[in-house]
DNA sequence: ATGGACTTCGTTGACCTGAA
DNA sequence: TTCAGGTCAACGAAGTCCAT
């Protein structure tokens, strides 16, 4: 560095600044008006603020004064642009491709965009922002995301689990969380943006949203106005979504979140928390299948749970406060915190705090420490801090002075001699005998330590939840069974193995209760919706490791026509989420009766027998393969 | 140890690419 | 044809990596 100074102070006294030599590029991409601007900017901001240093706060200050800049005073740099772009494209050879570029994190999760638009909001578009449910928004402080620690948690999520898996602990995800660090709801109707298309096409108009999505400028001249009625606030919601809570890959806004905005009086009764973490969810999912380079989804949420969850604190200092996290990160205080996270030696090294009134989590019970010791970890030894077991790491093994204890998730951690090693951990744990961890749900077995989690991963009083949305019933599936029965016996639907039933499913159903006369097990008919129909399913209500299936047909008709699939139910412990991998129908929209109600006649059988008759082993294997549209007519 | 090339950081917008 | 995702221009300081 004090080499390339000293040159460039050398050139400077001869009087000309000679250019750093650079990668020869054959023709380079001529540059947008942005760039024009923001090269001008930046020269004179770095000459004016000496004592900033990169590039983070000059761009910043560049990006404040764009989207400051009227179209008019735009207009010189775009004009230069255009006419630069006009003479590339006639002039230009074609570009050979290039491969992809491997750069870090891609994403149009823009917080400081959301946070300039906040600033210019007058008392009445504030006061109508809370009246939607999305008051806490005015609190942000954060204005930039730190992609590095962004990326590192994106390697870090399972999507399949919802969690987080850090510092050596599977830190579960849940809406409640969106709920304390976003501070938006988590409970209520579902967020629903699909629908037929002829219901939003005059909004789609109205916002110009014709092939590109709606487009993120728009929207912040409309906010610019002084209106706060409901043209108001649909376009704040659009931002919010596309900017921050919601973004795709791309800078506009998907307009398929106008189906959720035709009726704005109904915003705050949506369970934004479910929302935003599914969508997450399937962003991140479809980042790590390289389906796409870009992440979208509320990185913002993830980077401030990390920070609310995860302490880098030295002992005995404060920890941050509870409260509106979102309220509670500013540019300031992230950067403090970047700091104390590279004293300690990167991300993953700080303690998970397991404090009940931390997050949304319930309690310490949901924060599962990992299947990861005596024996095995999760990533690198770099990744984490010294608190998981290694076998080659010295100080662990220092720290063991002989005996056996139980921790918090009754994993037992043995503290033995100093040149004790991991081999000798498996000898002493075998020894130790714990009843099943769904003991509370009636499982009488007591197995050895390394038995026990292999046995756990398919006891059959492994918990399932009740799948109604107001009641938080956690038991067997058994157990379930005689509670749904007599606490909800009119709130689901009573059937009989091998005999067709006639079911309608309303607008606003996302699924039905179906309990079999018989021996009282669960099912679900999922409904989801599509952008050309509905998708039904049926489900299980049993534990994911239960080897049980039940054929199922389900068959839609309108007129002569007939929409048929036949599958096999997978099972889950609960209500579902999201969309899983399994078979469904989909229903086109034209299905559905003059009421909107979608009819589909039901059949499970509770015979494998029946099967073969039906299905011969090829369909059988086929059936298994799951996302695919069954449909015979 | 030193020099120097390369990379990273964040931002916006225009165009390219490829899947459906 | 439509639409979503990807790339790359520029800026300056500081860090990283490799060759000498």
């Amino acid at each position: 560095m004090m080499g390339k100074r000293k040159l460039e102070e050398l050139i400077a006294l001869e009087g000309k600044k000679k250019k750093k030599k650079k990668k020869q590029v054959a023709t380079p991409r001529p540059a947008c008006s942005w760039v024009y601007f923001s090269r001008e900017f930046i020269r004179e901001y770095s000459a004016s603020h000496p004592e900033s240093s990169g590039l983070k706060a000059a761009t910043k200050a560049a990006s404040d004064a764009w989207k400051s800049m009227s179209l008019e005073e735009k207009a010189k740099y775009t004009k230069r642009s255009r006419e630069v772009w006009d003479n590339y494209l006639t002039t230009a050879p074609a570009r050979a491709p290039k491969p992809r570029k491997q750069t870090n994190l891609v994403t149009r999760c823009s917080p400081g965009r959301l946070f300039n638009v906040l600033q210019r909001l007058t008392p009445d578009q504030k006061a109508a922002v809370r009246s939607m449910g999305f008051g806490s928004l005015l609190g942000l402080r954060c204005r930039t995301l730190r992609r590095s620690l962004c990326l590192w948690l994106l390697e870090r999520f399972n999507t399949a689990r919802r969690s987080l898996e850090i510092c050596g602990e599977r830190i579960p995800l849940s809406p409640k969380d969106v709920e304390l660090v976003m501070g938006l709801a988590a409970s209520g109707k579902d967020v629903v943006n699909s629908g037929p298309d002829d219901l939003i096409v005059e909004l789609r108009n109205s916002y110009n949203a014709t092939n590109h999505g709606i487009s993120v400028r728009l929207l912040e001249e409309r906010l610019a106005a002084p209106e706060a009625g409901e043209e108001f606030k649909r376009s704040f919601i659009l931002y919010a979504l596309g900017t921050v809570l919601c973004p795709t890959a791309r800078l506009d806004v998907s307009p398929s979140f106008l189906h959720f905005l035709t009726n704005m009086d109904t915003i705050h009764q949506y369970n934004w928390g479910k929302f935003l973490l599914d969508r997450l969810v399937r962003e991140v999912s479809r980042f790590h299948q390289g389906k796409q380079r870009a992440v979208g989804g509320c990185l913002l949420f993830l980077q401030l749970f990390y920070y609310e969850t995860v302490s880098v604190e030295r002992p005995g200092s404060l920890v941050p406060g509870l409260g509106p996290c979102l309220s509670s990160w500013g540019e300031e205080e992230i950067t403090e915190r970047e700091k104390r996270e590279r004293e300690l030696g990167g991300y993953g090294f700080g303690e998970v705090l397991y404090k009940e009134s931390c997050l949304g989590t319930e309690s310490s019970r949901c924060r599962a420490q990992l299947d990861c010791l005596p024996s095995g970890r999760m990533g690198t030894s770099s990744e984490h801090g010294p608190a998981l077991g290694h076998e080659g790491n010295q100080v662990e093994r220092d720290q063991m002075n002989g005996e056996i204890i139980m921790d918090e998730a009754n994993l037992p951690i043995y503290l033995g001699d100093k040149n004790v090693v991991c081999g000798d951990i498996e000898v002493v744990v075998e020894s130790v005998r714990k009843a099943c961890q769904n003991k509370e749900y009636g499982c009488k077995e007591t197995l050895d330590y390394m038995k026990k989690s292999e046995h756990e991963e398919t006891c059959s009083y492994a918990p399932c939840t009740c799948p109604l949305l107001e009641c938080d019933f956690v038991g067997s599936s058994e157990q379930l069974s005689l509670h749904f029965s007599s606490k909800h016996w009119d709130s689901g639907r009573r059937f009989r193995y091998n005999c067709p039933q006639a079911i309608s499913l309303g607008m606003n159903e996302p699924f039905l209760v179906l309990q079999a006369e018989e021996d009282g097990i669960l099912f679900l008919l999922n409904k989801g919706i599509e952008a050309i129909g509905n998708t039904i399913m049926i489900t299980c209500i049993k534990p994911s490791s239960s080897k049980e299936t039940f054929l199922y047909d389900l068959v839609s008709g309108r007129g002569i026509s007939s929409l048929r699939l036949k599958s096999f139910t997978q099972n889950f412990p609960g209500r579902v989420e999201g969309f899983p991998p399994v078979d469904f129908l989909l229903i086109p929209f034209r299905f559905l009766n003059s009421s909107r109600q979608l009819n589909v006649e039901v059949c499970i059988w509770n015979s494998t027998e029946l099967v073969h008759p039906i299905l011969n082993s090829a369909h059988q294997k086929q059936l298994k393969r799951p996302n695919r549209y069954i449909q015979m007519i």
